[in-house]
DNA sequence: ACCTGTGAACATGTTCACAGCC
DNA sequence: GGCTGTGAACATGTTCACAGGT
């Protein structure tokens, strides 16, 4: 079974897509953003030094994380940033255009102009549903929010592999299980609920009232 | 400086609250949520190998995981329920509750029910900033959303020391930034940003368009 | 002189396997 | 027999430190 909660992380899933590990691919994004930053500001080189005073992370790891997928940098001059900018891309896939589907209007509304500013890189949201009436019909950008039942069907006449539950409840449950019964392959689970998924399915979950709790716990005297 | 993103979890802050990981708190907050639920269907006693498939890791962890804290169980016989569930919620500090002030009304109006489903548990909204004028004198549960600007004043006179970012945008960094100075010691950064703050903040990071992207990642053949 | 790439050391996290107790 | 608690083995992740290239 896939890891119920793994923080943010599931170790699970397959061993596809090599043997880079989350964290890897995750610092690739940070150095992505910083990167750009300094491109914005005219740099045309970097060390791996001041891109990790950056990032916040030690130099030599980043240079180990680059060293994986080749040699990237020149000694004594660093990284060019728009070559290494060009090979991050490529290694993150931001090329292609990925189809996701999202389950939870509300949710999709709030975090639209963050998506949207994302999806010239990379994933676009291209199904949307609610089990809520008052949503059911609506329009999120351009795409109609349809209603929890025609799941499956949208699912079967589309290709997308990747779902995002972004509604609250033990119904969170069931749907999970719907959309790994139907083809999904990736799900971010934002749902708060333990998910236990067959472990061809790669979940992430996030969990915003565990987050506050060890916020406050850790906040404490 | 504390970790820019580190994906849900910084590894920095103080060594305070004794030694325990980040991912032992989070585990023991998956097994209290599977202890509750067993709990309710009038289990008394249970095994670490019956929590563990629950909450989908192995076994053994558990018991590690426990064992840091005491002698919970007795051979043969497993956990007694309640009095897991009773010093896990100790350990938690699910007892007393904590002050967390909110940026971002839209983000926390989303969340309302599930935070408020907690707050008998533990921590509780008491303040409300954001810089859109719309939001500004409006009520969420029954706490008013003031400007931004009176952040400082409002930290000042109450003794709040967690939050949580819930905007987006740049000005998320300068926020957090004046967060840090006035006194707040955690921070839930749900901007997308990354922070860097002083060590003496330590700062929790979701970036929900990058786990989009990794969904991607992961998802794509 | 400066900076990369990387083996080796170190640190952290997880699983195994079993002694000991009920 | 069944289950906990735990040392030892294993796995993963990070940092150090330096050889070698420019």
């Amino acid at each position: 079974m896939a890891r119920a909660f793994e923080a943010r992380k599931g170790t699970a899933g397959l061993g596809k897509k090599r043997e880079i590990s989350e964290k890897v691919i995750n610092r690739l994004r940070w150095y992505l953003t910083a990167l750009d930053e300094f491109a914005q500001q005219g740099a045309t080189s970097i060390s791996s030094w001041r891109l990790a005073e950056r990032v916040g992370i030690n130099a030599a790891l980043i240079r180990k994380d680059l060293s994986r997928f080749g040699e990237f940098g020149t000694p004594s001059l660093g990284y060019d940033v728009d070559f290494l900018i060009h090979r991050i891309r490529d290694i993150l896939c931001l090329n292609r255009s990925n189809a996701v589907l999202w389950v939870g209007a509300a949710s999709l509304r709030l975090h639209l102009a963050s998506i949207s500013r994302l999806s010239n890189h990379t994933c676009r949201v291209v199904a949307i549903f609610d089990s809520n009436a008052d949503e059911v019909g609506q329009m999120i950008g351009d795409v109609e929010v349809q209603h929890l039942d025609k799941l499956e069907n949208k699912v079967a006449e589309s290709s997308i592999q990747a779902a995002t539950l972004a509604i609250t409840g033990r119904q969170a449950v069931d749907i999970a299980e719907r959309l790994a019964g139907c083809g999904i392959t990736a799900i971010l689970n934002l749902s708060g609920e333990m998910l236990n998924l067959p472990d061809s399915v790669r979940v992430t979950s996030f969990d915003l009232v565990g987050e506050l709790l060890e916020l406050c716990y850790y906040s404490g005297s």
